[in-house]
RNA sequence: GCGCUCGUAGUGAAGUGGUUAUCACGCCUCCCUGUCACGGAGGAGAUCGCCGGUUCAAAUCCGGUCGAGCGCGCCA
């Protein structure tokens, strides 16, 4: 029977076999000492000269070769324990000593911390794996799943797969296609998401339904997002005609990961609830990282009359309060006007509060009484900064969300202990596509209008509001959901704002307008991306640190070699011609 | 598609125009009976991503190209 290393510390004067990777060998040419490594930790080995055989063989050991060890554990003397180890108070002199594998010369270093550059440790992913931080992440992410399904199965949720081969959808994110070898010239595509299979099942009668679905996208990766494919905690309910029904029932879930999962504190027990439009006007941002203030304030009415030229031109002038930030220097300030720049601003203008006096570039333009009325309406204090954006709306908040976000990160206010959660509600249904010059869906079309057809009668388009939310967490968004629409009448409407008549639904989403003449429940639901929560949860900034085998940055999977070249045979019975581009 | 940053022994880094390209870890040989990422002595290992240009001279400067990371676009 094979002894785990954590647990030979509990087998005193046994005798056991442990089997599994050389960690380190230290010869002391007399004595040698082996670290043997399994998935439990790792536990000494002890050979002495007398054991012939075994000596021989620990004389041969490399680091990673795989071996099997049969000895006798016994505590060290007191002198000679390593309380740095779990099983640093025992040994196991060897007696018996096996090569069940050798291993080459590592590329990568497996101890500690990860050294080497991430395309190298994607390449050898399977030694990267070998590290004691990925084990952990790996053992971590099977909890994760256990208690998200144990929770939701304690409501009556069931989990049910849903196609991975299924239709190219008309809108949304670029799409994998299959070709079919039986359908000359047909397509299957990898779903985006199982949005309308989870749609049919409500139909279907299914109560609450839930999966850990796999979503293909084929669209460029970020830090917190994976290229090609992820997965999502999938859920939806039926006889659900409110948002708030949808939040309630998962946001016990998503606080006990936070707490007890990851053991950390949230913000605020109640997770407040932002309308979208707000979100936008306080913070810039429609996923807000609520660990911090900064808000943004609205000075338009304070300054349109003054006489500083920038200030009162603009459609819009808003500025933040950054806390005893008068110590930057004026290079930092440099690097933040960059960064304003880079979203749009024409500059960045501050005013900065220091020992009784106002400091600033453009303090000469302001009046006093201006000046007086930003330092109340900020509640700026000896030793702040307050930073402006004076431009349109759009690019104010733009701007500012972003050096929220910087200014939070430079002087430290992101307390990784810390989890801020928040609802972002009422989405607008339509919003104004710039490059195309026409009204679009903000979203998607699938969004039940608030108050139906009605709703959707509002002169302005642009004030419809979906009944839609998403939850961020620590200003990463985790979770989209929507109540439905699931009356034809309706999806009819809401396509014939944007001039598409009914057969254009029709012809787009047949399956799903169909089930829904045929007595379609009214129901809501959301969709948690778990790699990306997974990566906040445990404090990673990067979501490949918590995916096994990811792909890199341009979609190669650098250890399998996928996407790969093909057979010219294969191709033909697929059906697909080989195209010759300009 | 665009922008920024990076590319030097197996790995991680130093080297901003001038001898034989430096250091640490790893690797090989030898020594070592209480180490714990053992220690000691010695050794091997680099067309400085690739192509071109400037220069008496290029890892270093310039142009291009390939690759990577981050961001923008994109992600209903």
């Amino acid at each position: 029977m094979r002894t785990y290393a954590l647990q030979a510390a509990a087998q005193t004067d046994e005798t056991v076999t442990v089997k599994g990777w050389v960690n380190s060998r230290r010869d002391h040419g007399g004595l040698i000492f082996i670290d043997l490594r399994d998935h439990t930790g790792i536990v000494q080995l002890v050979i002495q000269p007398e054991t012939e055989s075994a000596f021989t063989i620990a004389e041969q050991l490399r680091d990673e070769f795989v071996i099997s060890a049969v000895g006798l554990v016994r505590e060290r003397q007191e002198h000679l324990k390593n309380p740095n180890i779990a099983t640093g108070a025992i040994e196991i002199k060897v007696s018996e000593l096996e090569i069940l594998n050798r291993s080459e010369p590592l590329p990568i270093q497996i101890h500690g911390e990860a050294q080497a550059s991430e395309d190298l440790r994607l390449k050898y992913r399977y030694l990267d794996l070998r590290r004691e931080k990925m084990q952990q992440r790996l053992k971590q992410r099977a909890d994760y799943y256990k208690q998200m399904r144990s929770y939701l199965e304690d409501r009556d949720f069931i989990e049910v797969a849903t196609p991975i081969l299924a239709n190219s959808s008309p809108e949304g994110a670029r799409d994998f296609l299959i070709p079919s070898r039986v359908h000359d010239g047909k397509f299957y595509a990898l779903p985006q998401a199982p949005q309308q299979f989870k749609q049919l099942l409500m139909v279907g009668g299914v109560p609450r339904y839930y999966q850990i679905a796999a979503c293909f996208r084929d669209e460029d990766p970020r830090a917190d997002r994976l290229y090609g494919e992820f997965y999502q905690l999938d859920l939806e309910m039926s006889f659900v005609d409110s948002g708030e029904e949808v939040r309630t029932t998962v946001e016990p879930l998503i606080k006990n990961l936070v707490t007890n999962f990851a053991g950390k504190t949230l913000l605020s027990e109640e997770v407040p609830r932002i309308a979208y439009r707000e979100a936008m006007e306080k913070y810039g941002s429609d996923k807000p990282d609520l660990r911090f203030g900064m808000e943004l304030t609205e000075l338009t009415e304070e300054l349109q009359n003054t006489g500083f030229g920038v200030f009162k031109n603009a459609e819009c002038v808003k500025a933040i309060c950054v806390k005893n930030a008068a110590t930057l220097s004026r290079s930092q300030i440099d690097q933040f006007t960059d960064i304003a720049k880079s979203e749009g601003a024409g500059g960045l203008a501050y005013l900065t509060f220091q020992d009784g006096e106002i400091k600033s570039p453009i303090a000469k333009f302001l009046s006093p009484d201006e000046l007086l009325a930003i330092q109340e309406k900020m509640g700026a204090q000896d030793g702040d900064i307050v930073f402006f954006g004076a431009d349109t709306r759009q690019v104010v908040n733009k701007v500012l969300g972003r050096l929220r976000n910087e200014f939070a990160a430079h002087l430290d206010l992101k307390d990784p202990n810390i989890v801020a959660l928040c609802w972002i509600v009422d989405f607008p249904f339509y919003e104004w596509d710039d490059k195309q010059n026409k009204l679009d869906f903000g979203h998607n079309p699938f969004s039940m209008p608030k108050g139906g057809t009605t709703g959707l009668d509002t002169e302005d388009k642009l004030q419809v509001v979906a009944d839609q939310y998403d939850m961020v967490m620590n200003g990463y968004e985790i979770c989209s959901g929507a109540v439905r629409n699931h009356n034809p009448e309706v999806m009819y409407k809401a396509f014939g704002v944007l001039g598409y008549d009914e057969s254009y639904v029709n012809d787009k989403f047949g399956a799903m307008i169909n089930a829904f003449k045929y007595g379609a429940p009214p129901h809501a639901g959301c969709a948690f991306g778990i790699d990306r929560m997974f990566m906040v949860l445990v404090g990673e900034d990067n979501i490949r640190e918590v995916v096994a085998f990811p792909k890199n940055g341009s979609g190669i999977d650098v250890m399998m070699g996928s996407p790969s070249l093909v057979d010219d045979a294969q191709l033909k019975e697929l059906h697909v011609k080989t195209v010759v581009e300009d």
